[in-house]
DNA sequence: TGAATAGTGTCTTTCAGACAATATGCC
DNA sequence: GGCATATTGTCTGAAAGACACTATTCA
């Protein structure tokens, strides 16, 4: 048997950066330029080149998008119904990114006009079924959250608690204690305080945290 | 920009399906027939039909090879190597299935001589990247079991509180103590008991419970 | 009555969640 | 001193984990 009797559909990665701008979770979408869904945005994504990884694929995507190195990324989820894209079968194989704002500009690549953050409870109408892989996305990021430690993914490598408790509050879409956060970071274990403080405004000084280590867990 | 200038690969579906047998935990294998790596053993799969969804294709390969209907079925992580299959680019979506294993069958399909249960501790040399796919699913399984109730999946509709034990034990590799482990299904709250009582055997009847609804937490 | 499995309770520790007062630095 | 944010502890309830005895059926 010979793989070429069968048939053999595109397939793309889809990557979906969050960032956390002014205390909001934010996704990149571009607008595309060309047909189908012309003028709608979308995920960023492309085909994936004959001789690379799909995760290669997606850091090369984040690149060209947001000129990004070092990033969280994960695979998501793979999306294949066959009417998925109208022009053809065209498999996706979604990612998700997660990094601090700061560390990215975005910019239109080919096939799109415009590249613009969206915070996720504004977004606008989406091409293909991207709302249902931005739904599943945040579900996962949330889920994420809670029993991992990657929200540090969106701060830079030194921070006040205080921001770290912002993160979770934006994605969680919900007020915590400022107490029991910090019990809770404690118990996680995955921090160490510096000996450096953030002195920035009129008040008293934060101590700022860093990640014990580099434990990027992929389940 | 058509899709037609960009690669298109073959995609496949990789099935996982688990099962307990003995109170071990087994997956289902298959020894191919063809090259390459013929005679040695593989996660059975196929190439997705032009116009089924992924899911529909690895349904199709589970009825095929274990003639099922109505299991727990979960996409678990796409694969793509671009060196993965000699022959040429071939992505594959895996998915892992669990059952009860009075419910299937294996049987040898196409391209494949043989069929068989292997105790995961057991595993003989596989084809291609399935050592990596395997071990991936298994942890997999192992963090599901411990947040959500996905154990009973491999047992019939009704069933003994010591029979569910032994599918954590024989999944998580451990033993675990009666009495709160009781307690913890208790607490998770999703099974309830029924009037019946299993009377096998010549010692204390034990209570038949069943899940409380049919809730397939995907996430 | 012996063999085999079912079924059950207490204590300790850990963590989540509710809740408010003091500390520090800058202006 | 006033403002803004940082930092810290206690109580209660829920769940995990260690641990051993009684109950029921059949042969």
């Amino acid at each position: 048997m010979s793989t070429a009797n069968y048939p053999h559909p595109a397939v793309t990665v889809d990557v979906l950066v969050f960032s956390l701008i002014n205390n909001e979770l934010k996704i990149a979408l571009v607008r595309r330029d060309i047909e189908p869904f012309k003028g709608i945005w979308a995920i960023p994504g492309g085909f994936v080149k004959e001789t690379e990884t799909l995760e290669t694929a997606a850091k090369r995507e984040l690149k060209e998008e947001a000129g990004i190195k070092e990033v969280f990324l994960e695979q998501l989820y793979t999306f294949g119904d066959p009417k998925r894209d109208p022009r053809e079968r065209v498999i996706t194989v979604a990612y998700y990114a997660l990094t601090p704002s700061y560390k990215l500009q975005l910019r239109a690549d080919t096939d799109v006009s415009e590249a613009k953050w969206f915070g996720i409870n504004k977004l606008p109408e989406l091409a293909f079924d991207h709302r249902v892989i931005v739904n599943y996305a945040i579900k996962r990021l949330r889920a994420k959250l809670e029993y991992t430690g990657i929200a540090h993914a969106f701060l830079p490598d030194e921070f006040r608690l205080s921001e770290l408790q912002a993160v979770y509050e934006a994605v969680l879409n919900k007020k915590l204690d400022k107490r029991n956060f910090r019990k809770h970071i404690e118990t996680m274990n995955i921090l160490e305080s510096t000996k450096l403080f953030d002195t920035e405004g009129a008040h008293r000084p934060a101590r700022l945290y860093r990640v014990r280590q580099k434990t990027m867990i992929t389940l």
